[in-house]
DNA sequence: CGATAATATATCAGTTTGATATATTTGTCA
DNA sequence: TGACAAATATATCAAACTGATATATTATCG
């Protein structure tokens, strides 16, 4: 059995859809994935090195006008082994919450501060919030122009039904901490 | 500047509410802020025995009947260092959702393998939910008895609101799969 | 009284981040 | 057209952290 690294399945993923440079790789990260999973530069270039060594993805150059540039391409191994990997039981779902981290610890700075600190959260997310519906509705308007649109939309839908709660866990936390300080 | 340590802000943070050893801190990695943070034991105890070294915890031995046992206890400097942290605006918050990933991808493994990821997140968050609706009507019960009950009652009842956004999610999401299988 | 669970500390290989370095191309404003 | 910033693109590395494992003692329960 191969080492299981989470990166890999990422990546294969991501190539099951289209081929993909490892800075399109980044950028698919930092949209697409942002709301739910997260990769940087220094895991994505050598896993992708990884997975050409182990013959589950394939590279060639795309270089135009001189511009450096590996495509990478899934092969139908790297598409077994997905496979493989999508019908094993999810494990680990976890948050990494600094906000929420600060107001655990928030008595130690009063309430003044911890209100700080969930506007500053409630800022992000209202302004998130409008591109995530955005996506949304552009998915269901276009579900059935691709088999991907479908899952994309349930991972877009998760992040509308959640930032929406985040928004009302806001005020609600606001009001049990105003309350102190009436 | 000393270097900026994550593990080392929690365990301050867990140690200005009350004195504990490197195994009752993991017990409440895994309880109380399970919801929103993680640690190993990896990180734990050498991230201790550091902050002894830097004078921001102080320990002593606190051994009973031989079995090993180090309790370790907040400095002054240690609380300043701590509260210097809690005025800085939070940067990173993150999700780490293998579900939503494998659901992302779910296209290569179709509805049905989809849908059976989204019962067994379903089920964790159902089996989980009574407990987070339980410590919040404790600590709603009790919230003036202790400085700290009103900051944990703000980030259990921020676990009850997602959970039941993520149980709204996953009737929605099963919906939406179901249509296309009829 | 024997087995299992809980308490307790510790280490380490392997994974990942966050930062940084380098270089080219594209867009934009004057 | 020339100058500057932004985007594209790959790569590396120290430091942080996980997950697993090792070791030992004490508590519990039938």
């Amino acid at each position: 059995m191969a080492i299981e690294k989470k990166i890999d399945y990422v990546i294969l993923g991501l190539l099951s859809h289209e081929d993909l440079t490892g800075y399109e790789i980044k950028k698919r990260m930092d949209t697409s994935l942002k709301y739910f999973w997260g990769a940087s530069f220094g895991s994505i270039y050598p896993a992708l090195s990884d997975l050409v060594e182990r013959g589950l993805a394939s590279k060639r150059n795309g270089a135009e006008n001189g511009r450096n540039k590996l495509i990478y391409s899934i092969t139908e191994e790297g598409k077994k082994y997905l496979k493989e990997w999508l019908q094993i039981p999810a494990e680990r779902d976890e948050l990494r919450y600094e906000t929420l981290l600060k107001l655990f610890f928030g008595n130690e700075a009063g309430a003044a501060q911890a209100i700080s600190h969930i506007d500053a959260f409630q800022e992000r997310i209202e302004g998130e919030l409008p591109f995530l519906i955005g996506a949304a509705e552009t998915l269901r308007n276009n579900i059935d122009l691709d088999d991907t649109h479908k899952y994309y939309l349930l991972t877009v839908a998760f992040g509308v039904k959640t930032y929406r709660a985040y928004l009302e866990w806001c005020e609600e936390a606001k009001k049990l901490l105003g309350e102190e300080n009436q």
